[in-house]
DNA sequence: TTAAAAAATTGTATTGATTTTAAATAAATC
DNA sequence: GATTTATTTAAAATCAATACAATTTTTTAA
């Protein structure tokens, strides 16, 4: 049993999803889905890259939204400087830390419930602020 | 009975957050207070430039800043490509309109639980994202 | 396969929101 | 009212994000 998912998957998941299949975007993904700090472009890009150094910025950007339009990661924009992704698409909250900075996942603790019809909701995102455990 | 508040009233409400009052902080939260369009620090300076020419965009900046951090205003990250401001600081949710890109009050029908222990939540943000009604 | 067509990658230039700076002005304090 | 302190201002700088155009890679379809 591997931790990391295999590149072959990787393909495969970008197969079904309708989008061509690169270097990039498996090496993109794989990171994304293996982590859960929720990484912006810029750690996203400087992570592949000190492995796989021709990878531009412009391509991380590229990636990440295409990944967002097909359902691969969602956008966090719990801070108004950057966004961040999550390769966790499934709706969950996310809690920032002000001390240390960090987004945590919280999970099916937080409850949301809207019995709404004058809007139709396709998304959503829960974002808690505070004082996470260790910096208390 | 007037829609909007007084001079008198929005100097008092600064006096008693224990910051300076000068007009340019005056004008901005009566605008805020008054608003629900949830505006962005160009919206502000527009409106409040067109009859008070000498504002700059970075009092703006620093006012909201200000604002955000004795608890005047709410600071709404539901895009990223910009910081939207609103004068009602109490915890309600927010509905994003994909289409016409309004930012919508939501009330008390859109309810949140978190029994959580392990983080100290000191605030809270719910954004939907989706079509309003209008735009259907 | 292979060649043509379509799409993605790259580095650079550019945009646009926000921050910084330092001088001028206004507000608070004594 | 004079002095100290904080705010405002315009300009310059920063930084995340987007646009661009040339190149490379992937996909498509024969």
């Amino acid at each position: 049993m591997q931790s990391v998912m295999a590149k072959k998957n990787v393909s495969e998941i970008l197969r079904k999803k309708g989008i061509s299949v690169t270097t990039q975007r498996i090496e993109i993904l794989k990171y994304l889905m293996q982590t859960k700090t929720h990484p912006t472009v810029e750690d996203i890009y400087l992570q592949i890259h000190s492995t796989f150094a021709s990878l531009s910025r412009a391509t991380v950007y590229n990636t990440v939204m295409a990944f967002k339009e097909v359902g691969l990661v969602q956008e966090i924009t719990i801070e108004k400087e950057k966004a961040r992704y999550d390769g966790n698409f499934e709706a969950h909250p996310h809690f920032f830390c002000r001390t240390c900075q960090k987004v945590y996942d919280l999970g099916a603790e937080v409850k949301l419930t809207y019995p709404h019809e004058k809007y139709k909701v396709e998304s959503e995102q829960i974002y808690l602020y505070g004082v996470c455990e260790y910096c208390r």
